[in-house]
DNA sequence: CGGCCTTAATTTTTT
DNA sequence: ATTAAGGCCG
């Protein structure tokens, strides 16, 4: 078969296999989603599989969209019979098909993490809870982690105070969800797992149909990721007496989202839980020149409890990594720019060049230094189109005429644009709502004495002339209602440039001083409606609008996508895995930024960490820049750093330094040097960003300073001890 | 009620 | 630095 053609043997073994589980342990560059593509294609070839037995999950929609690609181009058929998709997408998925198994309206919607958050404060103004003992975020993370744990409220025993009245609104949380029709991100995990544990025939039905479940990213999964698997595959309640295959692709290397629930162990616990037998390394790397993969397995060896793995290249190549030390951020910059300008110049496309940080706010420094020397680039990840605040008030409309128990929604847009509609007002209906036990759209529909929308026949007249828009409550009912009215029967995207018309939204930003790209922003939406419309061609009409709601939430999307265009490639790390490029930028390389400090505490943070730089690493082909800077202005104040461990970790032979060079005056002192004490330097010797060593605590840089002569006190920054405040009157601290 | 101002808090990563 | 929330005055 000519797709097998070029595949090594430990690939096309992988690939081959029979109808059994397996476990590929698939190192950065070895050919992953080859193998998974080659896989699914090979098994449809052979007729092992038809396309509808197929279900695949990856972890991103942009791998899913290509994993669809790349099968499409290999064989000849129609993919939508597969399933092909993320966890989020296949559980909402399986909640469409079967919403009313699972206990949820038709036209139930999905919050995004900020949708979310803004429900759980309602509810927890509601329950008048203090938000400074219980801050909102917090709430959030325990409901979410509950949910992933596949705990409900009601099977949680409270052990104290806290997590009892954190149950409580967890309890209050989920009732209201339930009243608006509102389905959060761990939800549909939750709730299409649970579809199936009650619902045997449903269990059995897909069981039988996908014989073969393919994962990517495996390493990624969650605890209740793998359990929803393990349903699927025949594992559940009732076992089936033979599981399905499940081929399921990962690299505990590369590992990069424990902070966020995914457990690594799913990895053991599936070789133990499936009887698996055939567990297939593939150790060859394909992207990397030698000296980058010798750098990056050298920093990965410094973890412990790895699966083991060695990658190995047939590549030659001794370009060693550059590393540059910047005295700040802006000059970090300069030199990224000055980098890729010659890389530019040597011909190498500007698509193929990417720089990293490992914050988003890391960007702007570069782009503003980008900008000035007029590089085209894209910046990954940030603000995504569909949480733009112009965005979501239109979506919130369009939910509103979804779904009129959508209180998120209806708060969102009932006063804006203005319309005189103030807390007053608000505090009213909440009542009304609350003891009536309805939705505030309810209570809007029964103060503006109109009614509901089962009788949209009662309409109240609406002006299409915006001169004058009506105001009050009764206003935004009627302009519901005539939304709901014009959107019926009509194709999504005239649906949508009605709703962004009559609400009056598009005025509004033309009026605006800076609403330019809100307008553009708006008409984009629509773009991509239309879009969506030409993709999803299947769907029948009534469902389009609220298709189209979920695509919005599941997927934030790239859309301002310029393929095509010649741009430098900017992104965080975690955006960066799975992609490779010529050259790669690996920036702010200081202890507290990477490894970022909040990770110091918890346990095996560093770890991760650590497999995040050696993500960053393999994603180079040819050539690999690092650079850190000795200060750095962040949330408007400069801090002074030292460089990351991570530098330390690659050994010296393949590294080239831009200097003479010192490790930011990392340099042991020569032997039998005289070390003095704080007194016996002039005062202001002592300088913020000065290199400095302690008796005990070693090497580091002051990053703060107070007081003055005998009380004076610095804090330091060490490499290995941390950051200390220390009475430079006592503290044994000499200059490095 | 609404807009404007000041103030405070925030920031790791994202499906 | 940017943004969210809170307070004040028209």
């Amino acid at each position: 078969m000519s797709f097998l053609d070029g595949l090594n043997p430990e690939q096309r073994a992988a690939v081959t296999l029979p109808r059994v589980s397996a476990l590929i342990l698939a190192g950065a560059g070895s050919g992953k989603t080859r193998v998974l593509t080659t896989r699914i294609a090979w098994l449809i070839h052979c007729g092992l599989a038809s396309p509808h037995g197929i279900l695949a999950v990856t972890f991103t929609n942009k791998a899913a969209r290509e994993m669809l690609a790349r099968v499409s181009a290999m064989l000849p058929l129609d993919p939508r019979g597969m399933w092909i998709g993320t966890f989020h997408g296949l559980a909402h998925r399986l909640l469409r098909i079967h919403h009313r198994d699972a206990g949820l309206p038709r036209e139930f919607q999905i919050l995004d993490s900020a949708d979310q958050l803004s429900l759980l404060k309602r509810v927890m103004k509601n329950l008048n809870v203090d938000d400074e003992k219980f801050p909102p975020r917090q709430v959030a993370y325990y409901i979410n982690a509950s949910k992933e744990a596949g705990l409900r409220a009601s099977k949680i025993e409270p052990s104290d105070f806290v997590s009892r009245r954190m149950n409580e609104i967890y309890a209050a949380y989920d009732e209201q969800c339930i009243r608006e029709g509102a389905v959060d991100f761990a939800e549909l995990l939750l709730r299409s797992y649970e579809l199936l544990v009650e619902n045997e025939s449903l269990r059995e039905h897909y069981r039988r149909r996908f014989g073969y479940i393919l994962v990517d990213e495996f390493q990624d999964t969650n605890l209740l990721q793998y359990q929803w698997l393990k349903l699927i595959a025949g594992l559940g309640p009732s076992p089936a007496a033979e599981a399905n295959a499940v081929f399921a692709v990962g690299d505990d290397d590369q590992s990069i989202y424990a902070f966020r629930g995914a457990n690594v162990g799913n990895m053991q616990d599936f070789t133990r839980d499936f009887a698996v037998e055939h567990v297939v390394k593939l150790e060859q790397n394909y992207r990397s020149e030698a000296n980058i993969l010798d750098a990056a397995n050298a920093l990965i060896s410094h973890n412990r409890g790895r699966l083991g793995k060695n990658l190995w290249t047939a590549t030659p190549g001794n370009e060693p990594l550059k590393l540059m030390q910047a005295m700040n951020d802006l000059e970090e910059a300069d030199y990224v720019v000055a980098q890729v300008q010659d890389l530019s110049e040597r011909g190498i496309g500007l698509n193929e060049i990417a720089v990293f940080y490992r914050s988003n706010a890391q960007s702007r420094v570069l782009e503003h230094a980008l900008f000035r020397a007029a590089i085209p680039y894209r910046v990954y990840g940030g603000l995504r189109f569909f949480e733009r605040q112009e965005i979501k008030h239109a979506l919130s409309y369009l939910r509103l005429v979804a779904n009129a128990d959508d209180d998120g929604a209806f708060l969102r847009v009932v006063n804006f644009p203005a319309r005189g509609i103030g807390i007053r007002t608000l505090d009213h209906l909440t009542e009304f709502a609350r003891h009536r036990n309805t939705s505030l759209w309810g209570a809007a529909v029964a103060r503006a004495g109109v009614r509901g929308r089962e009788h949209p026949s009662s309409l109240m007249p609406y002006p299409t002339s915006l001169s004058h828009a009506p105001r009050g409550v009764e206003g935004f009912v009627g302009l519901i209602e005539s939304m709901r009215q014009g959107c019926t029967g009509v194709p999504l995207p005239e649906a949508i440039e009605h709703v962004i018309e009559l609400s009056g939204l598009k005025g509004y930003y033309e009026n605006e001083r800076d609403g330019k790209d809100r307008v553009a922003n708006l008409d984009e939406l629509v773009s991509a409606a239309q879009g969506f419309v030409q993709e999803q061609s299947e769907l029948s009409p009534e469902n389009m609008l609220a298709e189209f709601l979920a695509h919005a939430a599941l997927e934030a999307g790239e859309y301002q996508a310029e393929a095509g265009v010649d741009a430098l490639q900017m992104m965080t790390v975690h955006a960066a895995k799975g992609l490779e490029f010529h050259s790669v930028f690996i920036t702010g390389l200081e202890e507290g930024l990477f490894p970022h400090e909040n990770s110091l505490n918890d346990p095996g943070g560093i770890e991760e960490e650590r497999r995040l730089m050696y993500v960053a690493l393999t994603r180079g082909r040819k050539r690999v820049y690092l650079s850190f800077a000795q200060s750095r202005l962040l949330h408007g104040h400069t801090r002074y750093n030292i460089a990351s461990r991570f530098i330390r970790e690659i050994p010296e032979k393949l590294i080239a330094r831009n200097a003479p060079y010192t490790y930011n005056r990392w340099v042991e002192p020569a032997r039998g040097q005289t070390s003095a004490t704080a007194e016996a330097d002039a005062p202001s010797a002592w300088k913020l960003g000065q290199a400095v060593v302690h008796s005990k605590f070693g090497y580091g840089v002051i990053v703060n300073m107070e007081g003055r002569g005998l009380d004076a006190r610095v804090q330091v920054n060490f490499r290995d001890a941390g950051v200390k405040w220390l009475a430079l009157e006592y503290a044994k601290l000499t200059k490095a």
